[in-house]
DNA sequence: TAACTTACTGACATATATGTCATTAACTTA
DNA sequence: TAAGTTAATGACATATATGTCAGTAAGTTA
């Protein structure tokens, strides 16, 4: 799709200008990604980048921004969980967290920090801080209710709550990079994720 | 520590650079990681590394060739697990497992792939058809046996088997990146990833 | 210790990236 | 529709990377 002429665009630019890095980064990494093919994606010159955002690390920086503001505008509209029993509920919100995470424009974000992440501990943060701990501060409070509720031994709050997690984390690598390989059923694997933890393995 | 003279190292040149290649994609990622800073790192010139390796691709991929192997050297040895109860020999294969992955020199491996796996479709077949089909293959080896001994649910073989294998990863993952900004008791992970796999975390 | 072999180096040519700036042209206003 | 404003561009200067090659010197042989 070629852009005829040029056109001028200063509200949209912003966002089309990070969407195109974003892509790129998907695509070949950070340090890999020029600035040159982060235009070309956007369909303009090189030098207008540079009318909007100083250096690539600025860019990366409002990407950032952007997606995980993205992602909590979304979580913040219909996490309505019902009250049932505790593996009902449990369901809902790993299907939930599995579209927010594995499913999300946002994955691209971790591909970055796991690639390149040393050289922005402020990025590291931020995504630990805001994304990470949203997902274990929902799991941790789902599971104090089911506790509240007897449905929970008890011994479970000792241990670390990344391992309820940790299925999510693998399917999101997956993704990003045996997918092709050898893909993931998700419905299925969400399944999987839910009988594991709650019932385990070992016969009762 | 400064080398006094340049030396002549024929045998030893190869893995020496190896080894400086990956604490430099380790440090900076790929794309990031300079011939001449890799050089820095050998304590060699730059132009030395081309006298064995053309470019900067064969170097990755005789790095994966040398650290699958050692990975795969070390795998060999020392694999008596005891024949007693499930649970015993699970948590044995795990902890088995941990070192083997996390605490290894091969999991700056898993960075590059999950950073820049598009642009080495090879390396992300090695690497899955090895190290990945290697642990996926123990496990579905132990979970079998303990199936036949009818200690496991017999629905249990009917799920992903990268669900059991899911805190490994996550564990590898945090290693890479969030570490250093919340760190992981390892030792302690490993109890609750027993304790929730065998067992569920709901009341029995 | 002199001649020989070759691992190693420094300099060169080339390619590709970045950030800046004067000029251009799209859009607005009078 | 002419003049004014500024978003966008292309060319420039600079920096950093790559791969090559003739020359250097470490180690070996006679």
């Amino acid at each position: 799709m070629p852009q005829a002429k040029r056109s001028r665009r200063k509200e949209a630019r912003p966002e089309e200008i990070i969407d195109a890095a974003l892509a790129e980064f998907a695509a070949v990494g950070y340090s890999a990604a020029s600035m040159a093919q982060i235009a070309a994606r956007a369909g303009i010159a090189r030098s207008t980048i540079y009318l909007y955002y100083a250096d690539k690390e600025a860019l990366i920086s409002a990407a950032f921004d952007l997606r995980l503001g993205q992602a909590f505008a979304a979580a913040g509209q219909g996490v309505a969980l019902s009250s049932g029993p505790f593996r009902e509920v449990f369901h809902e919100m790993l299907t939930l967290l599995y579209t927010r995470i594995v499913k999300s424009d946002a994955l691209v974000l971790l591909k970055v920090l796991v690639a390149e992440g040393r050289q922005f501990p402020q990025l590291l943060t931020r995504y630990h801080d805001t994304a990470l701990n949203a997902a274990m501060t929902m799991l941790t409070g789902l599971l104090k209710q089911g506790l509240a509720r007897g449905e929970l031994r008890p011994d479970v709050m000792g241990y670390d709550i990344k391992l309820v997690m940790s299925p999510i984390m693998l399917a999101a690598i997956w993704h990003l990079t045996f997918q092709e390989l050898e893909p993931i059923d998700l419905a299925h694997y969400i399944e999987g994720h839910v009988s594991f933890i709650c019932d385990g393995i070992l016969t009762r």
